[in-house]
DNA sequence: AAGATAGTCGTTTTT
DNA sequence: CGACTATCTT
């Protein structure tokens, strides 16, 4: 075989898989076994063996993130930027194609991306204009419904109805959102895989370019491909193109949003001579973990069948603790972190993975309370925050005024005396034009069709977006952003807010400013501002700050997937809550659910430790909860139970039960004493400004009371906040 | 137009 | 239970 340093350091699985002969490919790889590897080596292999362009490259991912990974990594192997190659997700593939192909696509030049927040706002008022009511039409269903058909290529007159009169409902609601998004030249996530499909199937000339261009596709996490995205490489890749799929059938987790495994099966049969490669050794998990893996996943049916083995030690057995409850559970797992932390290792190197984000709270509290730093993986990102969705509405009408969903946004925003009756008005006028709301309050305003009152806060806002316009003319990026904000009084409005809140919301406004003066365009073609938003609408900023403090690791099971840790705690691993009742009735949700766990198990490179709480309070009520049906199906000698030490099992400080006096106690005094609370914490005897030591972050001073949180300034580590319960001396 | 209050609902998430 | 929303009140 070929002695090339690309194909070193890989197993014999691997290096077939990277040096494969041109022609379609298979590449089922397992968890750990080295899949972006290969993937990037394939690229270099390709690129500097076979002499191929990397203009004939296309590599497809699902996350930005998966993006830019891949991209770094190729640089790293080449030494060089491949450029020319396209790399991103299916959705800014699509994107780009549309923005190059704007007419073909019948959009116009600037089109607009519609998150879904947006896409919600949107919904709603269609509901309003077809009168349909909230109660029986929720806009989240009707949601739900337009971005399911749109996942299966379907267009409104594609639906079949079969005269079910709901359904129909339905159908109208879509075909009123898409003329609504046509008229204003909005395009959701759906759409742009939508039309991306469509512009190959109506411009042959055009695809067939791009089929030329084009004879090499990879496509990472191929199991998590929906309907339109499958057809949309079906079509580009027509009968030339080699493409490799890789993805492992084990690890699909997003059926429920439209991710079709079958399209694994499929691939094999709709490409001709596909050549099927199973990566299957392991270079993560200790054997223990990956049998215990392995255990589990047999219990699915239909598998393609791959078994992952690994040359690597047993290691520890998979260590299952029994919480007494949702507090016991979190205080095993800090206490097992604080000893790991002892041992001198990295608190980054251990992750808690849980089922559901409403788990976390308690192990927060619980980490807060030992001062052990963590981060919060998922949750709201950076461009969904309120005030800088607003910021990028203003932004957004300046490039286009037709943009109705920008428009209802900040046309009250900061409140400048517009009321809800006069948007009806605008909303109700456009409507009867067919024309935008932009559109509309410019003729009402001109028609003095508004009380004056009303015409001139109105024609204020239309002057104060016309005047953000003219003054960008040939501003930097940074300085639109920064005069957005200003002139719009946003900044000003979020300033007057009270509490932590506003603080927190003209900071993040500032730093939108700064993103913008970091941005890097690479688009000559289109203006910075347009780029710019494109980007927010397509990825939303996964990163944050703090990002370099040595923090445990807590994130949702599905946010897990393509990460590894040394150490890994799953919590909450009991029958209805993991498997979540949700998913108990059908059984291909269920065995969704045991991939979730294998995926789960598969993190884990030293250690695992399983828990569950015998006791949980859920939604306000105490449940009990058996072990999960997942931990049955490991073998028992691959598991170890860790026996309840000499801890404090006894219920009483956690509420249920009676005679609870401490709760009682902070009730009665929390309650009805006003004002006390603003500068104390309830009964803890500690006031705003005392003076008080931590047994880790040493003394400080109390700054803030807020909830169950308190905030204090540590002479060494600086503002932290801390949870109530936490213990502090006073000096 | 802010603030209070009643009512609802309760997986997983990227783009 | 508690976060979030919709609606009502001042």
């Amino acid at each position: 075989m070929n002695n090339s340093p690309i194909l070193q350091d890989l197993n014999p699985a691997q290096a077939e898989a990277v040096s494969a002969p041109a022609g379609n490919q298979l590449i089922l790889a397992g968890a750990g076994s080295g899949k972006t590897r290969v993937l990037v080596h394939r690229i270099a292999w390709l690129i500097q063996q076979q002499r191929i362009s990397p203009y004939a490259i296309m590599a497809v991912t699902f996350t930005n993130k998966a993006a830019r990974e891949m991209r770094g990594r190729i640089e790293e192997l080449l030494g060089l930027n491949p450029r020319g190659m396209w790399v991103g997700t299916f959705h800014g593939l699509a994107h780009r194609l549309l923005k190059a192909h704007w007419q073909d696509a019948k959009l116009p030049q600037n089109f607009q991306i519609l998150d879904s927040d947006d896409q919600l706002r949107l919904v709603k008022r269609i509901n309003l204009a077809l009168q349909l009511d909230e109660e029986r039409w929720p806009a989240k269903q009707s949601q739900w419904f337009i971005n399911h058909q749109k996942d299966e290529g379907l267009r409104p007159d594609y639906i079949q109805s079969h005269g079910d009169p709901h359904q129909e409902t339905l159908v109208r609601v879509y075909r009123a959102y898409e003329e609504a998004c046509q008229r204003g030249g909005m395009v959701d996530f759906g759409e742009l895989l939508l039309r991306a499909h469509e512009l190959w199937l109506n411009n042959p000339l055009l695809l067939a370019h791009y089929q030329e261009r084009f004879p090499f596709i990879l496509v990472d996490e191929f199991q998590d491909t929906n309907t339109i995205q499958y057809a949309w490489l079906r079509v580009l890749a027509g009968d030339k193109c080699s493409i490799s799929a890789v993805g492992d059938d084990d690890q699909s987790i997003y059926g429920w949003r439209g991710a079709k495994i079958e399209n694994i099966q499929r691939f094999t049969l709709d490409f001709k001579d596909v050549q099927t490669v199973k990566l299957e050794q392991n270079y993560r998990s200790t054997a223990n973990i990956l049998n215990a893996a392995n255990a589990v996943i047999e219990n699915n049916s239909g598998r393609l069948g791959k078994t992952l083995h690994t040359d690597g030690d047993d290691g520890d057995k998979v260590s299952l603790y029994a919480g007494f409850n949702e507090q016991d559970e979190a205080r095993f797992i800090v206490e097992r972190i604080e000893e790991w932390q002892r041992k001198g290792k990295f608190l980054g190197d251990c992750a808690i993975l849980y089922r559901s984000n409403a788990q976390s709270r308690i192990l927060e509290e619980a980490l807060l309370r030992e001062a052990v730093p963590y981060r919060i993986y998922g949750g709201q990102r950076f461009y969904e925050r309120l005030e800088i969705r607003n910021a990028l509405a203003y932004l957004r009408l300046t490039l286009n005024r037709d943009d109705d969903a920008a428009f209802e946004r900040v046309i009250n925003t900061p409140t400048r005396g517009i009321g809800g009756k006069t948007v009806d008005g605008i909303r109700l006028f456009a409507r009867e034009q067919g024309c935008s709301m932009w559109q509309a309050a410019q003729a009402m305003v001109e028609n003095k069709g508004l009380t004056p009152r009303a015409g001139s806060a109105v024609d204020s806002f239309l002057q104060l977006v016309n005047g953000l316009d003219e003054q960008s003319e040939d501003l930097s990026l940074e300085r639109i952003a920064d005069m957005a904000i200003k002139a719009t009084g946003l900044i000003e409005f979020h300033e007057k807010e009270k509490g932590e809140k506003g603080q927190a919301r003209v900071e993040n406004l500032q730093e939108l400013v700064n993103a913008c003066r970091t941005f890097v365009t690479a688009d000559e073609e289109i203006s910075p501002l347009q780029e710019f938003l494109d980007g927010a609408a397509l990825d939303a900023g996964e990163s944050q700050a703090d990002e370099f403090e040595d923090a445990v690791q807590l994130m949702t099971l599905h946010s897990a997937k393509g990460l590894e840790f040394p150490v890994v705690f799953m919590a909450g691993v009991e029958e209805g809550l993991f498997p979540h009742r949700m998913s108990a009735e059908e059984p291909g949700r269920m065995e969704e659910e045991r991939r979730l766990c294998y995926v789960g198990i598969t993190r884990a490179m030293q250690k695992l430790y399983i828990c569950y709480a015998e006791s949980r309070r859920m939604y306000g009520s105490e449940t009990f909860n058996k072990v999960s049906r997942f931990v049955k199906e490991i073998p028992d000698k691959l598991i170890e139970e860790v026996r309840i030490k000499s801890t404090i099992s006894r219920p009483v400080s956690y509420g249920g039960g009676y005679g609870n006096a401490a709760q009682s106690r902070t009730r009665l005094g929390g309650g009805k004493v006003a004002g006390r609370l603003s500068d104390d914490g309830g009964d803890t005897g500690l006031r705003l400004g005392q003076r008080v030591r931590h047994k880790k972050f040493g003394e400080g001073t109390i700054l803030h009371f807020e909830g169950n949180k308190i905030q204090i300034n540590f002479e060494e580590v600086g503002t932290k906040w801390l949870i109530s319960g936490v213990k502090l001396d006073p000096v």
